[in-house]
DNA sequence: TTTGGAATTGCGAACGGTTTGCAGTATGAT
DNA sequence: ATCATACTGCAAACCGTTCGCAATTCCAAA
Protein backbone atom coordinates (compact mmCIF):
# COMPACT_ATOMS: atom_id res chain seq x y z
CA UNK A 1 0.00 0.00 0.00
CA UNK A 2 1.37 3.37 -0.93
CA UNK A 3 0.95 6.32 1.49
CA UNK A 4 -0.67 9.60 0.77
CA UNK A 5 2.69 11.26 0.77
CA UNK A 6 4.05 8.53 -1.18
CA UNK A 7 1.89 9.08 -3.73
CA UNK A 8 2.34 13.12 -3.44
CA UNK A 9 6.39 12.28 -3.88
CA UNK A 10 5.46 10.42 -7.08
CA UNK A 11 3.45 13.01 -8.29
CA UNK A 12 6.50 15.24 -7.78
CA UNK A 13 8.40 13.04 -9.54
CA UNK A 14 11.54 12.06 -6.65
CA UNK A 15 13.18 9.00 -6.85
CA UNK A 16 11.37 6.53 -4.39
CA UNK A 17 13.45 4.78 -2.37
CA UNK A 18 12.87 1.96 0.51
CA UNK A 19 13.97 4.45 2.83
CA UNK A 20 11.90 7.43 1.73
CA UNK A 21 8.50 5.00 1.45
CA UNK A 22 9.05 4.17 4.72
CA UNK A 23 9.75 8.54 5.81
CA UNK A 24 6.58 8.80 3.61
CA UNK A 25 4.19 6.20 5.62
CA UNK A 26 5.58 7.29 9.26
CA UNK A 27 4.85 11.21 8.29
CA UNK A 28 1.49 9.68 6.66
CA UNK A 29 0.15 8.50 10.19
CA UNK A 30 1.39 11.53 12.01
CA UNK A 31 -0.95 13.52 13.45
CA UNK A 32 0.88 15.34 15.59
CA UNK A 33 4.77 17.58 14.97
CA UNK A 34 7.54 15.09 14.93
CA UNK A 35 10.75 16.67 15.23
CA UNK A 36 13.66 15.00 13.06
CA UNK A 37 14.87 12.03 15.83
CA UNK A 38 10.98 11.41 16.53
CA UNK A 39 10.22 10.61 12.59
CA UNK A 40 13.60 8.54 12.72
CA UNK A 41 12.56 7.09 16.03
CA UNK A 42 9.17 5.82 13.99
CA UNK A 43 10.97 4.85 10.68
CA UNK A 44 13.10 2.86 12.35
CA UNK A 45 10.55 0.69 13.77
CA UNK A 46 9.20 -0.10 10.55
CA UNK A 47 12.74 -0.78 9.22
CA UNK A 48 16.13 -0.28 11.20
CA UNK A 49 18.50 0.18 8.96
CA UNK A 50 17.31 3.69 8.02
CA UNK A 51 19.96 6.15 9.23
CA UNK A 52 19.32 9.41 10.45
CA UNK A 53 20.93 11.43 8.12
CA UNK A 54 18.53 10.11 5.24
CA UNK A 55 16.08 11.39 7.52
CA UNK A 56 17.42 14.12 7.64
CA UNK A 57 18.11 14.91 3.70
CA UNK A 58 14.64 13.39 3.19
CA UNK A 59 13.21 15.88 5.32
CA UNK A 60 14.42 18.41 3.30
CA UNK A 61 13.66 17.19 0.28
CA UNK A 62 10.46 16.92 1.36
CA UNK A 63 10.28 20.15 2.87
CA UNK A 64 11.67 21.84 -0.62
CA UNK A 65 8.56 20.10 -3.04
CA UNK A 66 6.32 21.54 -0.22
CA UNK A 67 4.91 18.05 1.02
CA UNK A 68 5.31 18.92 4.00
CA UNK A 69 6.16 21.63 5.70
CA UNK A 70 8.70 22.79 8.65
CA UNK A 71 7.32 23.88 12.30
CA UNK A 72 9.56 25.99 14.66
CA UNK A 73 8.06 26.15 17.60
CA UNK A 74 10.61 27.49 19.82
CA UNK A 75 12.45 24.59 21.08
CA UNK A 76 16.03 23.96 19.67
CA UNK A 77 15.28 21.39 16.31
CA UNK A 78 12.82 21.53 13.41
CA UNK A 79 9.23 20.11 13.61
CA UNK A 80 7.33 19.20 10.53
CA UNK A 81 3.38 18.66 9.64
CA UNK A 82 1.94 17.39 6.53
CA UNK A 83 1.62 20.34 4.33
CA UNK A 84 -2.06 21.11 4.14
CA UNK A 85 -4.22 23.52 2.37
CA UNK A 86 -4.93 25.21 5.56
CA UNK A 87 -2.72 27.47 6.72
CA UNK A 88 -2.77 27.41 10.63
CA UNK A 89 -0.75 28.76 13.61
CA UNK A 90 -0.41 26.75 16.99
CA UNK A 91 -0.86 27.26 20.63
CA UNK A 92 1.99 25.83 22.72
CA UNK A 93 0.46 24.84 26.25
CA UNK A 94 3.44 25.28 28.15
CA UNK A 95 2.56 23.08 30.72
CA UNK A 96 2.41 20.00 28.56
CA UNK A 97 3.81 20.78 25.98
CA UNK A 98 0.60 20.10 24.25
CA UNK A 99 -0.21 21.78 20.81
CA UNK A 100 -3.37 23.22 19.73
CA UNK A 101 -3.86 24.19 16.30
CA UNK A 102 -5.80 27.55 15.17
CA UNK A 103 -6.74 29.81 11.99
CA UNK A 104 -8.11 33.11 12.34
CA UNK A 105 -9.09 35.06 9.32
CA UNK A 106 -9.33 38.28 11.20
CA UNK A 107 -5.79 37.96 12.07
CA UNK A 108 -4.22 37.31 8.86
CA UNK A 109 -6.52 40.05 7.86
CA UNK A 110 -4.73 42.28 10.51
CA UNK A 111 -1.31 41.04 9.45
CA UNK A 112 -2.03 41.36 5.58
CA UNK A 113 -3.04 45.46 6.70
CA UNK A 114 -0.02 45.83 9.09
CA UNK A 115 2.86 44.95 5.99
CA UNK A 116 0.63 46.93 3.16
CA UNK A 117 0.74 50.11 5.58
CA UNK A 118 4.71 49.85 6.03
CA UNK A 119 4.94 49.67 2.15
CA UNK A 120 5.44 45.63 2.11
CA UNK A 121 4.19 42.75 0.51
CA UNK A 122 3.86 39.67 3.03
CA UNK A 123 6.62 36.99 1.52
CA UNK A 124 5.62 34.57 5.26
CA UNK A 125 5.07 35.04 8.38
CA UNK A 126 4.96 32.92 11.70
CA UNK A 127 3.37 33.25 14.54
CA UNK A 128 3.26 31.36 18.03
CA UNK A 129 1.00 31.74 21.58
CA UNK A 130 2.45 30.08 24.41
CA UNK A 131 -0.28 29.44 27.23
CA UNK A 132 -1.43 27.67 30.12
CA UNK A 133 -4.84 26.25 30.66
CA UNK A 134 -7.27 29.11 32.21
CA UNK A 135 -8.70 26.31 34.90
CA UNK A 136 -5.41 25.31 36.50
CA UNK A 137 -3.49 29.10 35.81
CA UNK A 138 -3.91 30.48 39.39
CA UNK A 139 -2.79 27.08 40.69
CA UNK A 140 0.88 25.50 41.38
CA UNK A 141 4.00 28.04 40.40
CA UNK B 1 30.06 58.09 32.48
CA UNK B 2 27.48 54.87 33.47
CA UNK B 3 25.50 53.86 30.70
CA UNK B 4 21.97 53.42 30.72
CA UNK B 5 21.72 50.02 31.01
CA UNK B 6 24.71 49.67 33.23
CA UNK B 7 22.58 52.09 35.75
CA UNK B 8 19.87 49.36 35.37
CA UNK B 9 22.10 46.82 36.37
CA UNK B 10 22.88 48.52 39.32
CA UNK B 11 19.13 48.87 40.47
CA UNK B 12 18.82 44.91 39.61
CA UNK B 13 21.80 44.61 42.07
CA UNK B 14 24.29 43.21 39.42
CA UNK B 15 27.95 42.99 40.54
CA UNK B 16 29.53 45.70 37.57
CA UNK B 17 32.03 44.32 35.91
CA UNK B 18 34.65 45.90 33.79
CA UNK B 19 33.37 43.85 30.62
CA UNK B 20 29.71 44.25 31.61
CA UNK B 21 30.17 47.62 31.60
CA UNK B 22 31.40 47.74 28.01
CA UNK B 23 29.11 45.42 27.03
CA UNK B 24 26.03 47.82 28.62
CA UNK B 25 27.41 50.73 27.08
CA UNK B 26 27.20 48.87 23.69
CA UNK B 27 23.84 47.60 24.44
CA UNK B 28 22.69 51.29 25.18
CA UNK B 29 24.18 52.83 22.12
CA UNK B 30 23.09 50.05 19.73
CA UNK B 31 19.72 50.86 18.04
CA UNK B 32 19.18 47.78 16.16
CA UNK B 33 18.83 44.24 16.95
CA UNK B 34 22.74 42.51 17.15
CA UNK B 35 23.64 39.19 17.76
CA UNK B 36 26.51 38.10 20.42
CA UNK B 37 28.86 37.98 17.88
CA UNK B 38 28.18 41.94 16.75
CA UNK B 39 28.03 42.57 20.61
CA UNK B 40 31.40 41.03 20.99
CA UNK B 41 32.95 42.61 17.99
CA UNK B 42 31.33 46.24 18.92
CA UNK B 43 32.43 45.64 22.95
CA UNK B 44 36.26 44.50 21.38
CA UNK B 45 36.92 48.08 20.05
CA UNK B 46 36.27 49.71 23.31
CA UNK B 47 38.07 46.75 25.78
CA UNK B 48 39.74 43.87 23.23
CA UNK B 49 40.21 41.92 26.40
CA UNK B 50 36.48 40.79 26.31
CA UNK B 51 35.79 37.16 25.47
CA UNK B 52 32.84 35.88 23.47
CA UNK B 53 32.12 33.79 26.30
CA UNK B 54 31.77 36.39 29.27
CA UNK B 55 29.19 38.43 26.12
CA UNK B 56 27.59 35.08 25.90
CA UNK B 57 26.95 34.76 29.70
CA UNK B 58 26.13 38.29 30.18
CA UNK B 59 23.56 38.16 27.86
CA UNK B 60 22.03 35.18 29.25
CA UNK B 61 22.50 37.34 32.71
CA UNK B 62 21.24 40.46 31.18
CA UNK B 63 17.95 38.48 29.71
CA UNK B 64 16.98 36.88 32.50
CA UNK B 65 16.92 39.98 34.56
CA UNK B 66 15.22 41.74 31.83
CA UNK B 67 17.52 44.21 30.85
CA UNK B 68 17.10 42.72 27.49
CA UNK B 69 15.09 40.81 25.09
CA UNK B 70 15.96 37.75 22.85
CA UNK B 71 14.95 38.11 19.52
CA UNK B 72 14.63 35.60 17.42
CA UNK B 73 14.41 36.59 13.65
CA UNK B 74 14.68 33.30 11.99
CA UNK B 75 18.15 33.53 11.17
CA UNK B 76 19.78 30.88 13.22
CA UNK B 77 21.47 33.23 15.81
CA UNK B 78 19.81 35.10 18.99
CA UNK B 79 19.50 38.42 18.47
CA UNK B 80 18.61 41.33 21.45
CA UNK B 81 17.28 44.83 22.00
CA UNK B 82 17.00 46.69 25.26
CA UNK B 83 13.67 45.00 27.44
CA UNK B 84 11.66 48.46 26.50
CA UNK B 85 8.29 49.09 28.02
CA UNK B 86 6.72 49.27 24.54
CA UNK B 87 5.88 45.90 23.00
CA UNK B 88 6.52 45.30 19.41
CA UNK B 89 6.66 43.18 16.73
CA UNK B 90 9.25 43.00 13.22
CA UNK B 91 8.51 43.00 9.82
CA UNK B 92 11.95 41.40 7.62
CA UNK B 93 12.56 42.56 4.93
CA UNK B 94 13.77 39.53 3.26
CA UNK B 95 15.67 41.28 0.35
CA UNK B 96 17.63 43.67 2.59
CA UNK B 97 17.49 42.53 5.46
CA UNK B 98 16.66 45.51 7.19
CA UNK B 99 13.98 45.45 10.03
CA UNK B 100 10.95 47.33 10.35
CA UNK B 101 8.75 47.59 14.27
CA UNK B 102 5.84 47.72 14.46
CA UNK B 103 2.94 47.35 17.46
CA UNK B 104 -0.59 46.95 16.83
CA UNK B 105 -3.54 46.94 19.59
CA UNK B 106 -5.84 45.37 17.04
CA UNK B 107 -3.95 42.13 16.78
CA UNK B 108 -2.81 41.89 20.31
CA UNK B 109 -6.70 41.76 20.73
CA UNK B 110 -7.23 39.21 18.55
CA UNK B 111 -4.43 36.83 19.73
CA UNK B 112 -6.11 37.27 23.48
CA UNK B 113 -9.12 36.35 22.52
CA UNK B 114 -8.07 33.39 20.51
CA UNK B 115 -6.48 32.31 23.62
CA UNK B 116 -9.27 33.23 25.79
CA UNK B 117 -11.72 30.86 23.80
CA UNK B 118 -9.57 27.84 23.61
CA UNK B 119 -9.29 27.84 27.33
CA UNK B 120 -5.66 28.95 27.38
CA UNK B 121 -4.16 32.54 29.18
CA UNK B 122 -1.08 33.89 27.56
CA UNK B 123 2.45 33.30 28.65
CA UNK B 124 4.23 34.30 25.70
CA UNK B 125 4.29 34.81 22.19
CA UNK B 126 6.38 35.58 18.55
CA UNK B 127 5.43 36.98 15.80
CA UNK B 128 7.62 38.31 12.90
CA UNK B 129 6.52 38.91 8.94
CA UNK B 130 8.97 38.40 6.08
CA UNK B 131 8.22 41.18 3.48
CA UNK B 132 9.62 42.85 0.36
CA UNK B 133 9.28 46.24 -0.69
CA UNK B 134 5.73 46.72 -2.30
CA UNK B 135 7.30 49.19 -4.65
CA UNK B 136 9.54 46.90 -6.21
CA UNK B 137 8.11 43.75 -5.39
CA UNK B 138 7.59 42.75 -9.06
CA UNK B 139 10.64 43.46 -9.68
CA UNK B 140 14.43 40.84 -10.29
CA UNK B 141 13.67 37.44 -9.08
C1' DT C 1 15.57 -9.27 -18.38
C1' DT C 2 20.12 -7.27 -17.87
C1' DT C 3 22.80 -3.23 -17.70
C1' DG C 4 24.92 1.32 -16.57
C1' DG C 5 24.96 5.72 -14.96
C1' DA C 6 22.99 8.74 -11.92
C1' DA C 7 20.93 9.32 -7.50
C1' DT C 8 20.74 7.83 -2.80
C1' DT C 9 22.53 5.85 1.39
C1' DG C 10 25.28 5.12 5.83
C1' DC C 11 28.98 6.46 8.18
C1' DG C 12 31.64 9.61 10.58
C1' DA C 13 33.56 13.97 10.52
C1' DA C 14 32.58 18.86 10.39
C1' DC C 15 29.66 22.53 11.08
C1' DG C 16 27.80 26.98 13.66
C1' DG C 17 25.85 28.74 17.59
C1' DT C 18 25.98 28.16 22.36
C1' DT C 19 27.28 26.32 26.98
C1' DT C 20 30.47 24.66 30.40
C1' DG C 21 34.61 23.04 33.50
C1' DC C 22 38.42 24.77 35.26
C1' DA C 23 42.09 27.54 37.07
C1' DG C 24 43.15 32.24 37.58
C1' DT C 25 41.41 37.14 38.49
C1' DA C 26 38.58 40.88 39.89
C1' DT C 27 34.93 42.62 42.76
C1' DG C 28 32.88 44.86 46.70
C1' DA C 29 31.18 43.90 51.35
C1' DT C 30 33.56 43.90 55.69
C1' DA D 1 43.57 46.08 53.21
C1' DT D 2 41.37 41.44 53.40
C1' DC D 3 38.82 37.69 51.73
C1' DA D 4 35.08 34.97 50.20
C1' DT D 5 32.56 34.96 46.30
C1' DA D 6 31.50 35.90 41.75
C1' DC D 7 33.38 36.58 37.35
C1' DT D 8 36.61 35.81 33.45
C1' DG D 9 39.25 33.57 29.52
C1' DC D 10 40.28 29.57 27.41
C1' DA D 11 39.44 25.39 25.32
C1' DA D 12 36.64 21.57 25.13
C1' DA D 13 32.00 19.88 24.89
C1' DC D 14 27.53 20.40 23.37
C1' DC D 15 23.38 19.91 20.14
C1' DG D 16 20.98 19.99 15.99
C1' DT D 17 22.15 19.78 11.40
C1' DT D 18 24.98 19.31 7.12
C1' DC D 19 28.47 17.21 4.23
C1' DG D 20 32.28 14.22 1.85
C1' DC D 21 32.96 9.88 0.50
C1' DA D 22 32.75 5.14 -0.86
C1' DA D 23 29.32 1.64 -1.34
C1' DT D 24 24.63 0.61 -2.70
C1' DT D 25 20.24 1.09 -4.99
C1' DC D 26 17.17 2.70 -8.39
C1' DC D 27 15.11 2.77 -12.84
C1' DA D 28 15.24 3.90 -17.74
C1' DA D 29 17.04 2.24 -21.75
C1' DA D 30 18.54 -1.56 -24.33
MN1 LIG E 1 0.19 22.21 12.77
MN1 LIG F 1 12.74 45.43 18.10
ZN1 LIG G 1 -0.99 33.03 9.43
ZN1 LIG H 1 2.53 41.00 20.47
Amino acid sequence: MTSRLEALCLEKGLKMTGQRRVIAQVLSDADDHPDVEEVHRRAAQIDSRISIATVYRTMRLLEDVEVIERVDLGDGRARYEEASADHHHHLIDTRSGRIIEFASPELEAIKEKIARDLGYKIVGHRLEIYGVPLDDAGEGQ
